[in-house]
DNA sequence: TTGAAAGCGCTAACAC
DNA sequence: GTGTTAGCGCTTTCAA
């Protein structure tokens, strides 16, 4: 690997001095004679010099680079988020790291040191099932929460979905389409977002003036295999359901492999309401009824957040901005 | 946001010289007494000291970090292969930087000037449609090719699928199962994967003895919009086939869908083969039968090699790795 | 309109 | 065993 072009070596090559070129690469140069300037732009072209973002870094204190902490990138809910993050950061000059924490407190600490260390300028933070906020105030870079809330006081913004409001919207439309029995096959309920969907899936009931029982809630995790495994649980204890409302579009896909397998057809038999709007929603026999959740706008959003408090920096005023994006129930045919 | 704690900080408070404590932080404290030694840590500790990457790399040259250009991340084929690359990059203390090209030239291109900016150790690369090797010579940062060719000399590796071959066997495969009629419905021609895909299932036919025709193969892009519409070409010319072998899953989801709303039936009217295995592959209905690609390990072999080559850094010996891996048919419900 | 010089936080010789 | 020192490549006053 030959040596980078330095700086000193376009001042020389020019016989100007280091700053002159500096001012001129850093776009200050208001008072830096044209011809000058223009010469040092085509020598800079010529020689193929790139600045040392390094270098800079270390004095400016500022590396335009940005962390994003996610679960598992392999998770369908989360490409969507990571491209729209990605796409606002990039078009702010700033660069993304990308971190899996498959929700382990452990890797997540150690991702927030790694990224304190590279001195990224901010961290975007999806959510992990656990609770997790102990080491956010270790760190004094600014965070913005996905999906997720916490009261650290690096938190500068969170971009959040109104959970409850929406699966009670979801639910609604279940309870008008006619359906009767409506279970509810939940996620973690270590999450705040389970919680959530379970008070929206009760307060449906409640209203529509229909019986809230727990035998009729299951819960586990988002995953399409508990999906799956939550219909042989219902099985063995005999209850009949003429719907189900699932934590998200995974669960729901295993419960209606599982359904099929039994002879249960979907939506003439039972219908489905998933939860996200995952890519595979639309590609599923029968494509899913679900609620979208706007992925790539909160990555978007969170991003779009985050530079703007780290580009403000003092000016900060403490807002902390809480974003609260619609979702839309979106009817394929997975219910009646 | 609060000052960093630096080395100097913790080199005045315990009355050492700075050089002490970096050697401390460095692990080549062969010769510093253990009494100084753990003082040092624990002092550390205390403050919260975190060493500052840029300025070590400045002098280092080295940045731990590496730089992942995917066309992608919302495609679902890439998010296995980035996960792959963060697990092993991770492990062995790298970070890295995504950048989703959308297989633009010039994205790639201002990718690459970012990431040489930033100095990222190293580049993994994930196919791109497009030609686009000019390039990679001007920077001399080590890239690795996943799924792509090319020879410009700062490529120090690279992590491929022998695609005739795999092909060649998936419709081996159709052949053996009696198919007779295979048609073949290609992603974008302009990638090298799609020829040699197509190479694979010319061969396929001729070693069995069967009529090779172009008027069976449709050339389209790797999206499943295009599996729907190849079918409607198929149609229009009123061809029959009893199988198709398309370019990569998403093709056959959206040719399954096309044939679905025909009243054409898969597997008992038509059988489909997919090429990669996506997630998607085995929630679709049927289940896909698909030459399944080790796409988590393609980006950790990648990112391995790479790691690898910038360790080493000048022992390179220019072996220029080639690692080809393993495909598999995996047999599911879209074939008989 | 440009240059000199200090310093960002750290590493790595080389002294002591 | 530990300290001194010279940079790494750049930005940023302050002088000229």
């Amino acid at each position: 690997m030959k040596r980078q072009v330095t700086m000193k070596d376009i001042a020389k090559e020019a016989g100007v001095s280091i700053a002159t070129v500096s001012m001129i690469c850093n776009n200050k140069d208001k008072n830096i004679s044209e011809a000058t300037r223009t010469r040092i732009l085509e020598l800079i072209a010529k020689r193929g010099y790139v600045p040392n973002v390094m270098a800079r870094s270390l004095v400016t204190k500022k590396t335009k680079t940005i962390g994003l902490i996610i679960p598992d990138i392999t998770n369908p809910f989360f490409p969507e988020i990571a491209r729209g993050a990605e796409d606002m950061a990039s078009k702010s000059g700033y660069s993304v790291i990308y971190c899996n924490t498959d929700d382990k407190i452990k890797r997540q600490d150690n991702y927030i040191k790694i990224l304190t260390e590279k001195m990224v300028d901010g961290i975007i933070f999806a959510h992990s099932a656990e609770k997790a906020e102990a080491d956010f105030n270790k760190f004094r870079i600014p965070i913005v929460l996905i999906d997720r809330d916490s009261k650290a006081d690096n938190v500068v913004g969170r971009v959040l979905v109104d959970n409850e409001a929406a699966s009670m919207a979801g639910v609604s439309y279940l309870i008008q389409q006619g359906y009767k029995k409506i279970a509810y096959i939940a996620g973690s309920m270590k999450t705040k977002t389970a919680q959530d969907r379970l008070a929206g899936y009760r307060r449906a009931l409640m209203e529509h003036g229909m019986p809230y029982d727990l035998k009729w809630v299951k819960k586990g995790s988002y995953r399409s295999q508990w999906g799956y495994d939550a219909i042989q649980e219902f099985e063995k204890e005999s209850l009949s359901f003429d719907a189900i409302f699932c934590g998200n579009d995974l669960i729901a896909i295993g419960a209606i492999k599982a359904l099929k397998e039994k002879g249960i057809y979907v939506p003439k038999d039972v219908g489905i309401l998933g939860f996200d709007d995952v890519y595979l929603a639309q590609m599923t026999t029968p494509p899913l009824t679900t609620i979208r959740q706007p992925k790539y706008e909160m990555g978007y959003r969170a991003a779009e957040l985050l530079i703007d408090v780290i580009e403000k920096e003092k000016k900060q005023e403490e807002k902390k901005e809480r974003i609260i994006l619609d979702t839309e129930l979106v009817i394929r045919q997975s219910t009646k």
